[in-house]
DNA sequence: ATGGTCGGCAACCGA
């Protein structure tokens, strides 16, 4: 099995990249974070040409996640929380008797900011549902974007980051639950590289061509999923086209 | 080199 994460940056301005990608790398399932498109205007009809089921939750301008499989998704959920996660940043299903789980955390702005703290509960309430309702010894893969690094060796300044949105002790600690928790991030079971980035930001200049990024997005999965993957990489092959997200792909294979 | 990000969506907000 072939599973992969993409935080698009509006769907729609990446179907370019999106499509030349799936008929690439023609991955079973590719979870996508920050659709920025309703959920009446979703882009069915040229993913299903490309062979890809997709189970989406958005809404206008902001936030929206989407799961793309070769195989239908099964049992679907949208709600983070019990009253329901009115922001588009979750969905879960199975495939092929795999559970997934596909989220976009909030990024927090600043950490003085409310957003922080918003962050802060969504993250809780996250592991909360995962231990509620999942078993760390049976198959689960986690993917998406966390906004959240978590060591000096995944972000271009660590030193500059440290305290701020994104780089702070209180949301790697929250991180922290989900690995005692019994999730692994797949990525770094495969490599101690350092300087491996899943995210530029477009604002500092040149950013990606001098590696300035950080390595926020993950495919985290339980002992059994971690056991059965082959490989995880990080593919910027499509960085070198027309109008690149500011994320890119994060790919695992597994022997499933 | 006398500038310097995107995308959505229509003035700015969010990242």
């Amino acid at each position: 099995m072939k599973f992969a994460t993409f935080n698009t940056n509006s769907i729609r301005a990446r179907m370019p990249i999106l499509l030349h990608w799936l008929k690439r790398e023609s991955p079973d399932v590719l979870c996508l974070q920050e659709t920025k498109v309703q959920d009446q205007d979703f882009p069915v009809e040229p993913l299903e040409r490309c062979g890809y089921r997709a189970a989406f939750r958005g809404q206008k301008s902001y936030n929206g996640v989407a799961i793309l499989s070769r195989s239908p998704l099964k049992n679907p959920a949208l709600d983070l929380f019990e009253g329901g996660d009115e922001q588009a940043r979750f969905i879960s299903g199975t495939v092929d008797g795999i559970p997934i789980i596909n989220v976009y955390v909030p990024q927090g702005f600043q950490v003085e900011s409310d957003k922080f703290q918003y962050k802060l509960k969504w993250l809780r309430s996250l592991h909360d549902h995962i231990s509620n309702r999942y078993e760390p010894h049976a198959p689960l893969l986690v993917a998406g974007d966390f906004n959240v690094a978590m060591e000096d060796r995944d972000v271009y300044d660590p030193d500059g980051f440290r305290g701020g949105v994104g780089f702070h002790p209180e949301e790697q600690a929250l991180m922290e639950e989900f690995f005692k928790w019994g999730l692994v991030d797949i990525f770094r079971k495969h490599t101690t590289d350092g300087d491996r980035y899943t995210f530029w930001d477009y604002r500092i200049p040149n950013g990606f061509k001098r590696n300035m990024g950080w390595r926020i997005d993950y495919i985290l999965g339980t002992a059994p999923m971690a056991e059965k993957s082959r490989d995880v990489w990080i593919d910027t092959g499509v960085r070198g086209m027309e109008k690149p997200s500011d994320h890119t792909f994060l790919v695992a294979s597994l022997d499933i």
